[in-house]
DNA sequence: TGACTATGACTGACTAGTCAGTCATGTATC
DNA sequence: GATACATGACTGACTAGTCAGTCATAGTCA
């Protein structure tokens, strides 16, 4: 009984991914075929429940939500993802893995070991801190103990890589003579932890006390490194 | 519409602060007045509060189990706290307070800045890093940006202070001759960020790969202060 | 090319279940 | 006996997930 929607607009998008993610009032852009129109609602949503996940965390987020933002019915959202929790899940790998690619593939083996890490930091600070993806970070740490599959993955694809570059890179300053200190190599996670921290800090602080993370990461490598660079 | 707390008791927990919580089947021990009866309960639902929020976060987190666990009725609950959220922005001060007062009322002014730093961190291992304490952290890290008040509140009575410490010692640390880098007073934060990352770590992936957080944290001292130590 | 049919993506009202907060009814204390 | 405290069944608001029905589009045929 009751059923008619008329359904008349069919917002998608077109690409372009909607980082915005206008919610309701996007004109009709009735991409050529279905198998497009799908993929395009299919990244609306995504982008739209890593909105709502990041603001409100897993529990908090109601499904209703992501479907007003996306642009789509609730239903719709069933069609791409089993249930709220693998919704979650799935949206962390394909977040994440993205981005892991996008810093792995950097490596370009020129220079110093400390232009290496200055680069890789330079990378970091552009593409994480202070941008969704830190949240994002900020949400898997939050999240993690509830949803051990998201920090398994997350430990396996970001964090042990992650560890094992920083450790290679090490143990190369330190062969080359740039690292003086060679317990260094054993705890990788002393590399890393400015900048974790910048990622937090700009999440939940920033307002109380600005954080400027680049001098921050400098400093640090300054430390690491033993001498002042450039100036 | 609806809202009346009835809001009677304020019992304060009387200190005693009941580690133990022991959950339903704790014998009755009718002590002695009401006013520490009442106490001993609130500090009962403080600690069942706390291991519910500390394992499903803020929204997932059922007030029943909360009661359950303190072996207490969910009515009762009421008449500690006005709401869910009001309880848990309590806790978080109720918890933290102590632990702060515990480790500020350290400095016992002997010996080098480095031995000062050293009693610190291990005083923080001790007391946070792998425990409920350091769950804590974790928790308020990730509900943080839906609690301002609560992010409000530890910056200002943990995290500015914890910094404002730290760049005190490392101003020392600087006058003395113990640290070389001048620019670390800028950023306590390089200080403190492996602390901090032991504890997401152990929250995280201790399962996945244990870390040992003291000996990361010697080795960070090593780097700032330059040289080894005893051995 | 135009008309007609089949497909399945999409919709949103609905169901079943959950849970914060209430309050009438005890029960212990003074 | 009066008061303060405690209880837990109850209410109502809210939401994850469902599914019967719709309709734009792809495919087929003349």
């Amino acid at each position: 009984m009751t059923r008619k929607p008329t359904q008349t607009a069919l917002p998608s998008a077109t690409r372009a991914s909607a980082k915005g993610a206008a919610p309701a009032g996007n004109v009709e852009v009735p991409a050529s075929n279905r198998a497009t129109r799908a993929a395009e609602r299919r990244a609306a949503i995504v982008d739209a429940a890593m909105e709502e996940f990041i603001a409100r965390g897993f529990a908090a987020t109601r499904l209703d939500d992501i479907a007003k933002r996306a642009g789509v019915a609730k239903g719709t959202i069933y069609l791409h993802f089993r249930d709220k929790e693998s919704m979650f899940e799935e949206l962390v790998r394909i977040v994440i893995v993205p981005v892991v690619a996008r810093l792995t593939a950097l490596p370009p083996p020129a220079g110093s070991v400390r232009d290496l890490i200055e680069a890789f930091a330079g990378n970091f600070l552009k593409e994480v801190i202070g941008t969704r993806r830190g949240d994002l970070v900020r949400l898997i740490v939050a999240e993690g103990p509830r949803f051990p599959s998201v920090a398994d993955f997350y430990y396996r694809e970001v964090v042990s890589r992650g560890i094992a570059a920083m450790r290679a890179l090490i143990e190369l300053g330190i062969t080359r003579g740039e690292i003086r200190d060679k317990e260094l190599a054993r705890y990788p996670q002393i590399l890393v932890a400015p900048a974790m921290i910048a990622v937090i800090w700009q999440s939940l602080f920033a307002r109380h006390a600005p954080l400027d993370a680049q001098d921050m990461l400098r400093v640090h490598l300054d430390l690491i490194f033993g001498e002042r660079r450039t100036t």
